[in-house]
DNA sequence: TGTACATCAGTGAACGCGCGTTCACTGATGTAC
DNA sequence: TGTACATCAGTGAACGCGCGTTCACTGATGTAC
C-alpha cells in the first residue's frame, strides 16, 4: 500500500489544509483527528506517518491559515483604487462574509483564545502570522515614517481581530453587524 | 448527607466561581468537571444536583466573569482623577497584569473563540457582558452625544479585546507588551 | 535494464485515559402533623 | 414542641463514548546490485 513520494506529499498537504479549515471553524479542541483524517479521505491510523503529534499539525495548520489571510490582504489591496488599499483590506477583514466564513478566515479570530494555550511552535506560528499581517497592512498606510505606519497597523489589527471575534459571539445579526460597522468606520474604512 | 439550603446555595456559588476562574484561564474544553468539582472541595458526582449540564455552568460562569470585569471598570473609574476615568479603565484592561491574570480577566479575552461556539444561553450571557462593558465605558467618554460615546466605546472595546488576546498569544514578553502599549497609546490612555 | 529486497504509506484494531452524564445509596435537613 | 417521614446534597462507582496515540500487518514504491 505504500504511496509514491508525490502522493505522500499531496496527502500530507491535504491533511494540513483540512485541519486549517476545521480548526479555524470549529476550534482546536473540538476537532478530532479521526474526523480530520476521514475528511481527508484516510483512516486515522495513518496520521502518525505524517506528523509527530496533533500539536505539530496545529502549528502547521495555523501557518497555512495565515497564508490564506495574507493572500486575501494582497488581493484586496491590488483590487483597490489608488490610495485605498488600507480601506480595502480593513473592509474585507471586518466584514460579515469573513465572520460567516466556515472554510477560512483569520486563525486568530477563529481560535485566538485556544492559541494562547498552544505549544511553543504554535504560538510562534501565530506570532509570525500576526507580524506578517501587520507588515502587509503597514505598507498600505501613508505616514510620515515607517514606525508610525507599523504602530497604526498593530492598532488596526487589534481592533479588527476584536471586531470579528465579537461579531461571532453576538448571536443577533443586527447587533453583530453593527459592531463590525462601527469598527470599520472608526478605522476610516466604511 | 443532605446540606442546609444555605450551605447548598454556598456550594453552588463556589462551583460557579471556580468555573469562572478556570474557564477563563484554561479554556472551556480544556477544563473538566471532575477537576472543577474537586477544586470546589466536592466529588464530581454531585455536579448535577446544581446544574443541568456543563453548558449551563459555562453560561453562568461567563456571567460571573463579566461581573468581576465590570467591577474592575468601576474601580478603575472611581480611582481616576477628574476626566481621566476612560484612560484609567483602558489602562487597567490593556495591561500586562490583565494579560497575566490567572484567576480573572475578561471572559471574551480569555475564551473568546470558544464562546463563539457556545450554546444560546452562553452567547446571550457573553453578548450581555459585552454590552455592559460598553455601557460602563461609554459613560466615561465625553462626546457631543450619547450615540457617539457608545460608538467610541464599542470601537475601544474591540481594540482592547484584540490587544489582550494578542498579548496572550505572543510568547516574547517584549513583543507582547509592545502590542499592549501600542493599543493603549492609540486609545489615548498611555 | 532486470531482479531482489528494504522501506514505508495506509489500514484497522487496540491502547489507556478522561470526558460528560447517570445512578443507587447515605444520612442530615426540611416538613407535615 | 415533638415525632415520623419525605426530600435531596453529596458520594463513589459505573455508563458509553471519543480522544490522542500505538502497533502488527499489507503491499506498492524505491533502491541497490
Amino acid at each position: 500500500m505504500r504511496k509514491s513520494k508525490l502522493e505522500t506529499a499531496e496527502t500530507r498537504r491535504r491533511i494540513v489544509e483540512v485541519a486549517a479549515r476545521r480548526f479555524r471553524s470549529q476550534g482546536i479542541h473540538a476537532t478530532g483527528l479521526s474526523d480530520l483524517m476521514s475528511e481527508a479521505g484516510l483512516t486515522h491510523g495513518g496520521f502518525y506517518r505524517h506528523f509527530e503529534s496533533k500539536d505539530q499539525l496545529v502549528a502547521e495548520a495555523c501557518g497555512v491559515g495565515f497564508e490564506s489571510v495574507i493572500e486575501a490582504f494582497e488581493d484586496a489591496a491590488s483590487k483597490a483604487a489608488e490610495g485605498e488599499a488600507f480601506k480595502s483590506i480593513v473592509g474585507s477583514y471586518v466584514s460579515t462574509s469573513h465572520r460567516d466564513s466556515t472554510t477560512g478566515g483569520c486563525p486568530i479570530a477563529g481560535m485566538g483564545s485556544e492559541l494562547a494555550h498552544g505549544d511553543e511552535a504554535t504560538r510562534a506560528a501565530a506570532a509570525k502570522g500576526f507580524n506578517d499581517m501587520v507588515d502587509v497592512l503597514a505598507k498600505r498606510i501613508r505616514r510620515r515614517n515607517a514606525d508610525a505606519s507599523h504602530s497604526d497597523a498593530v492598532f488596526a489589527m487589534a481592533a479588527m481581530i476584536g471586531a470579528v471575534t465579537l461579531s461571532r459571539i453576538i448571536a443577533d445579526p443586527e447587533a453583530s453587524a453593527s459592531v463590525l460597522q462601527t469598527v470599520k468606520q472608526h478605522l476610516g474604512a466604511d
